[in-house]
DNA sequence: ATTACTAGCTTCCGAGTAC
DNA sequence: TGTACTCGGAAGCTAGTAA
């Protein structure tokens, strides 16, 4: 629960304009009119906001003939830093990992044998760190929740492995993302993002370098969580 | 001049409540009574704040039986971050120092007595970098403005000298300032905040290696600059 | 020119309530 | 339980204008 106090909403916008015109140390010449353009608000509601922000104590005015020299407060800034890190907690706060769940089906077999070609598994070995098991694990989503999220996944920073080509054909790109089975029963695994897929949002496939149904001790139907985890979230 | 965009400040609040319970990657199920309570507002506010941020596509929504489950989109999440980019720099550019203006006048001779003292002279030595040239620079604010500014001056994170006592007396701590006269003309003065002073909040007490007075070619009367360096501003 | 008051409009919120 | 509609009142904004 963010610990916003009792600042107005509206004061924000003034306050950053304000501090950002160098008043937090120093009086600031502003006039009203100017501040209001920046705040993208009439005159007269800067001229509100500014008496308001003086009663309340987070700005101080001195009279300067007709206009205002203004510096904003301790007060005033203390309510700033507030604001500023409840917004730093909810960015940072993200666990930059993304829960999905659904249900073990036998795969189609094809994916298992694109994922075998040499041209994949030597750059799953140098990307990944392992040479998956033969293989991959086919999971069905069960709620539409996951698969709005599945189908953004992509979107994300991966581990990526290129495409090539054989005399025949051309294979395409695949973006691995690290995964965790059922809480940790397997914490190594790779979900896999495929530049040319057969399947559509619902299904997620997944490698891991040991096999997966013997690792969890499931089979063919039983229910499965899979846990992306993503690349900590950058802040600027 | 801040370029928050087009978002409404009031649904800064919800999508914030709404990282914060994780939905930056995952759908997290809220109830708008709920959410409502941790922003202060009502349920109904809450709900209408949803719909509003859906049709805008801040949040997407699902809805599982009769409640939601609920995940900030890429263009909410940006507009958080670009919230948080401005409140960032209004913080930071600060510019860490206060400007002051005043006349020079002849000092009252007091004030250069006793930072003649061995025990301070010595202290400035090692915490200065230099003994100073012999006898204060006295100013007199021109501005109420820059009264007040001098009034809060003491405040802010110093250059500590400690007092001490010889058979006779004890004498009081003196907070230092690191300071640049007239735009440059010295540029390793310092303003000096005494504990026991003589003077009231109209007058800087200003000491420098060298005469300022002939650094800078100026007498008694003259107008002075004087900005304060602080040190750069914390970052929780 | 600048501040800020008043009047009126729009937006936002909360209570009651339908579903 | 939940969401979200309507409606009345509160709050915020703008235009006009006084000082």
């Amino acid at each position: 629960m963010p610990t916003t106090a009792d600042i107005k909403l509206q004061h924000i916008l003034t306050i950053v304009e304000l501090l950002s015109k160098g008043a937090r140390h120093n009086f600031v010449e502003v006039t009203t009119g100017q501040l209001g353009k920046n705040i993208s608000r009439s005159q007269q509601a800067a001229s509100k906001h500014l008496l308001e922000l003086e009663n309340s104590g987070y700005i101080e005015r001195i009279r300067r003939g007709q206009k205002f020299a203004v510096r904003v407060t301790d007060k005033g800034h203390t309510e700033i830093q507030n604001l500023f890190s409840s917004l730093h907690a909810a960015l940072e706060s993200s666990p930059a990992a993304i829960d999905f769940e659904g249900s073990v089906v036998s795969g189609m077999g094809e994916g298992a044998y694109y994922m075998s070609l040499e041209g994949y598994r030597r750059q799953f070995k140098d990307k990944l760190g392992y040479e998956p098991y033969p293989g991959t694990l086919n999971v069905r989503l069960v709620d539409q929740l996951y698969m709005n999220a599945r189908r953004e996944l992509g979107r994300h920073p991966s581990i990526f492995v290129d495409g090539f080509s054989d005399s025949t054909r051309t294979y395409g790109w695949v973006k691995c993302y690290r995964a965790i089975i059922n809480d940790g029963a397997v914490d190594n695994a790779a979900v896999l993002v495929l530049e040319r897929t057969h399947y559509d949002d619902s299904m997620l496939e997944v490698i891991a370098p040991v096999s997966i149904k013997q690792a969890a001790g499931i089979k063919n139907g039983d229910r499965i969580k899979v846990q992306v985890q993503l690349a900590p979230a950058q802040m600027p």
